[in-house]
DNA sequence: GTTGATGCAAATCATTTGCATATTC
DNA sequence: GAATATGCAAATGATTTGCATCAAC
């Protein structure tokens, strides 16, 4: 995503990090694709580009990508995290038990819930990346009532 | 707590499986302190009552419990799943990532936002015990704008 | 040339599983 | 007595870490 590598280079460097081939590599994997990766895709996608990658180096560097604000983690109840570029507009996920589809949700719906717990709790949610539990419509007629 | 016996012998009962001693001390390990218990904590507490329960029971005991709907599972982000007794009305809990607290809320709030999400979306939300991270009103002040 | 990043191997941590024995119904 | 639950020990799977070497600045 070329789009993205002067920001994120620029990211690292202000934060003291450095720029390495293998972080380029790592951030492209992430972008494959659309929405969430579990990091076991990603580091599949990285060791298709360079097989002597290692998987502690996509753990590391996935941390640090978060850490700078890079990228964003959730966990999506797989067992493995996982990880999808940060975008400038807030999103959330809804993942259907029954078929396992996934689908991305807007901030809307969830923005006025965050204003309605500051109101009434005093507490700011900073959950940037929610992923909710259910049942898609097609599953949903499928089980019945 | 005695007033919970009945009512979760029947269900094990019911689902065809047996009451034992280790269940019930689990159970209660479940129930002492309030909120949310992180499966380390709830292990202490059955061990301080009978020092020969292995950490596998404790582990096959939550499963079942949540399995018959009498305890619900928590993912609290600390690495341990936390564990909690079911209760008649569903709520949900906010993580303050500066102190650490924990506070409960009902479902007033997520009950509005769960109705926008299935009508916008035909997604219906079944995530009966929501984690909210974020800043609670003290640390925000704390930490200023 | 320094300092930070990588690859490798081994460690850690939560959770699960196989199996012989003990317990509940 | 038959079926299920337990304790023990070993396995699993995700993630982390120590360390010598290598690459970025």
């Amino acid at each position: 995503m070329t789009h993205h590598r002067m920001r994120w280079e620029e990211r690292l460097w202000a934060t003291g990090h450095r720029v390495t081939r293998q972080r380029s590599l790592i951030l492209d994997a992430v972008c494959a694709g659309e929405g969430h990766t579990p990091l076991g895709e990603i580091y599949a996608r990285v060791r298709r580009a360079d097989r002597s990658i290692d998987r502690s180096t996509v753990y590391r560097a996935l941390r640090l990508f978060v850490e700078v604000g890079l990228v964003v983690a959730a966990d999506t109840g797989s067992g493995e995290t996982s990880y999808e570029i940060k975008k400038p507009r807030p999103h959330h996920h809804l993942v259907c038990r029954g078929c396992g589809g996934e689908q991305e949700i807007g901030d809307d719906a969830t923005a006025a819930m965050f204003d309605e717990v500051r109101r009434r709790h005093g507490f700011e949610i900073a959950t940037d990346h929610l992923v909710l539990f259910g049942l898609c419509e097609a599953c949903r007629c499928r089980a019945g009532p």
